[in-house]
RNA sequence: GCGCCCGUAGCUCAGCUGGAUAGAGUGUUGGCCUCCGAAGCCAAAGGUCGUGCGUUCGAAUCGCACCGGGCGCGCCA
């Protein structure tokens, strides 16, 4: 309808500009906008103000030539010039109500687009370093990013899901000596715990995989761990560590390896199999680690190399950066030859390119917001436009309990866990709730209230409304009706009910909804939409019996209300939501 | 110090990317179940959109300054 009304204006305006009525070469863009006062019509334009200056006329003057030069248009009943110069449209009462049978027919692809032209977009989100298990600090990243990949979907993208895997840095040698350490203790050797180790549970439980896989083939005395180590004050905790860490390697040899492997997978599989719970899935686990095995860091540098983007001094390799807006140029290979991870990270996005995407789509903490100028950068560089990528940051979750701040530490093992999480409020409540805020804007989240009141949140009242539809479904048939599509949408010209007007104009906003949020990657356009036609729908149910005597009218308001059961699954999905027929 | 994000009802947040009288939820107050699920509906009260200039027909939205909050500024990851 938009796009109709909007093609209207347009040839009206070539129309007149054809006539030389305009005086001007070019105008902006024609915007339709839906009205939110329904004195003002159904649609209203504002072109005529936009152009008033420029064609030097008054814009209502203009907005009547305008109006004047419009093709009539079955739909459009009248068309009025009101306040400062919109043009204001009053669509015919019958016109939206092809929505309905549109809905019924194409079911789950009602609000699907081709948009997206299949184009290929590779997202990237959570990618957590495998260090411990997800915590309710992490639980925002799938939610938003798997919600995005569905709309991206929705319209018409090809879409690849990865998880990057940062198995290849220095807290990956931490989690394994944190690991060594707790089998060393459970072995009765003697030793402190470092301050700067992982202290959590689930170490402890991998010490134990270690000492059923090993026996006691990797211990050592106190003495031989604790050679040339530091102690661990504040001061020397960093250095205590590595120092641990070195030992490690050298006492261990191949085994240190054995273990590390053991940690790693372990703690992956239990990501894995969390946000497979969670709903969340990937097409692809990306190790970092094998992508530097595979030499991509120093093709990536050389790719650079040869585009004149390195520069080599104080004994280092450097990206300049900063002829993309950085604020200064970033080391690549440090004096004491190993790379940095930015190193990788530029091999990442090069190895996404040369896969073939069109779009890259980055989620990321919003802590890394300092990082984007790099990377873009990067992306600059290498493609020689920074558009192909699009970074999303998503703010930190404040927890609270209650009225108290809880405070979250992966490395002192005090957290909730995402799965915890999850098993208190559910699956469904948590992924809306995370994708109900918009992504970078900070977010509240009390624990209590999620769990001990977990009705009040909008998930259930979502859930609700489909559930009372299925339960009507069920009612009709115990009554020995039948559900008669046909002769609804026969007589679908009998919903004249304002809350029937209502339902069917918000049915009909539904693929414009999904649009933007697809292309504007705000999964929580889509919420809000959810919670407005339930709340359409509450309100029709509220005033109206939907199981009458009349049966022309009562196939009209089945169908409406199935439309609505429709959309509602239809949205509910995209956000990783059940949509239950019973609750 | 420099850079990025944010400040909207008591609280938690939307606001279609510049439109008409700024909206939801929650909380408060009052109404609605002989009727398909009351986990629901309806109504009322609640606002100098942080402050001040500016841009224009028109600003919560764009620009500048200030105040207040968060985050980031490594040859860390």
């Amino acid at each position: 309808m938009k796009k109709q009304l909007h093609d209207l204006v347009l040839t009206a305006l070539e129309a007149l500009q054809k006539k030389g009525a305009l005086g001007i070469d070019a105008f902006p863009a024609v915007h339709i906008e839906q009205t939110r006062d329904p004195t003002h019509g159904d649609f209203a334009c504002n072109i005529a103000m936009l152009l008033g200056k420029a064609a030097k006329c008054a814009p209502r003057a203009l907005a009547e030539k305008i109006v004047a030069a419009l093709p009539v248009c079955a739909a459009v009943t009248k068309v009025e010039i009101a306040g400062p110069g919109f043009i204001n449209f009053f669509l015919a009462a019958d016109a939206q109500l092809s929505v309905v049978q549109n809905i019924l027919q194409l079911g789950k692809d009602f609000g699907r687009s081709h948009l997206g032209q299949g184009k290929k977009i590779h997202i990237e989100y959570v990618s957590a370093n495998p260090t411990g298990p997800l915590h309710v600090g992490h639980g925002r990243h799938p939610a938003y990013g798997a919600s995005v990949a569905n709309l991206l979907e929705a319209i018409g993208y090809q879409v690849h899901r990865e998880y990057y895997i940062n198995d290849a840095g220095r807290q990956m040698d931490i989690l394994a000596v944190s690991v060594w350490v707790r089998y060393l203790q459970s072995c009765g050797i003697a030793l402190q715990f470092p301050n700067n180790a992982y202290k959590g549970e689930y170490i402890n439980d991998i010490a134990s995989q270690i000492k059923q896989k090993f026996g006691t083939a990797l211990v050592r005395t106190q003495q031989q761990v604790v050679t040339h180590v530091p102690d661990d004050s504040i001061e020397n905790q960093e250095a205590h560590i590595d120092a641990l860490i070195d030992n490690a390697k050298k006492l261990l040899g191949a085994d240190y390896q054995a273990m590390f492997k053991i940690a790693l997978d372990s703690i992956l599989d239990d990501i894995r199999d969390d946000l497979l719970e969670y709903g969340v899935k990937y097409d692809e686990w990306f190790s970092e680690k094998k992508l530097i095995d595979s030499g991509a860091v120093k093709h990536a540098i050389e790719v650079l190399e040869s585009k004149g983007f390195i520069d080599k001094k104080e004994g280092a390799t450097w990206f300049k950066s900063t002829e993309f807006g950085d604020d200064k140029d970033r080391v690549l290979v440090r004096a004491n030859g190993q790379t940095t991870y930015f190193a990788s990270d530029i091999a990442y996005h090069l190895n996404k390119l040369e896969r073939g995407f069109d779009h890259i789509v980055d989620v990321l903490g919003s802590d890394h917001h300092g990082y984007i100028p790099r990377i873009r950068a990067v992306m600059s560089a290498l493609t020689g436009n920074s558009d192909t990528l699009t970074v999303s940051l998503i703010q930190f979750v404040t927890l609270y309990r209650g009225e108290e701040k809880v405070a979250m530490s992966t490395r002192a093992g005090e957290f909730i866990t995402l799965r915890e999480l999850r098993k208190e409020i559910g699956n469904d409540a948590a992924r809306f709730f995370y994708v109900m805020r918009k992504a970078d804007q900070h977010m509240d989240f009390d624990l209590e209230l999620a769990k001990s009141k977990s009705n009040e949140n909008p998930v259930f009242y979502i859930q609700y409304a489909h559930a009372r539809i299925c339960s009507v479904l069920r009612q009709l048939i115990e009554k020995g009706f039948e559900w008669q599509c046909k002769q609804g949408l026969e007589h679908v010209g009998s919903l004249v009910e304002p809350a029937e007007q209502q339902l069917i104009k918000k049915l009909s906003q539904y693929p414009e909804v999904l649009e933007n949020a697809a292309r504007h990657y705000e999964p929580h356009l889509l919420a809000y939409y959810l919670r407005e036609l339930a709340n359409d729908l509450h309100a029709y149910y509220n005033g109206h019996q939907f199981l009458v005597e009349d049966a022309n009218l009562r196939a009209a308001r089945l169908n409406l209300i199935c439309a609505v059961k429709q959309v509602l699954a239809n949205g509910l999905s995209l956000l990783g939501v059940n949509a239950p027929g019973s609750m």
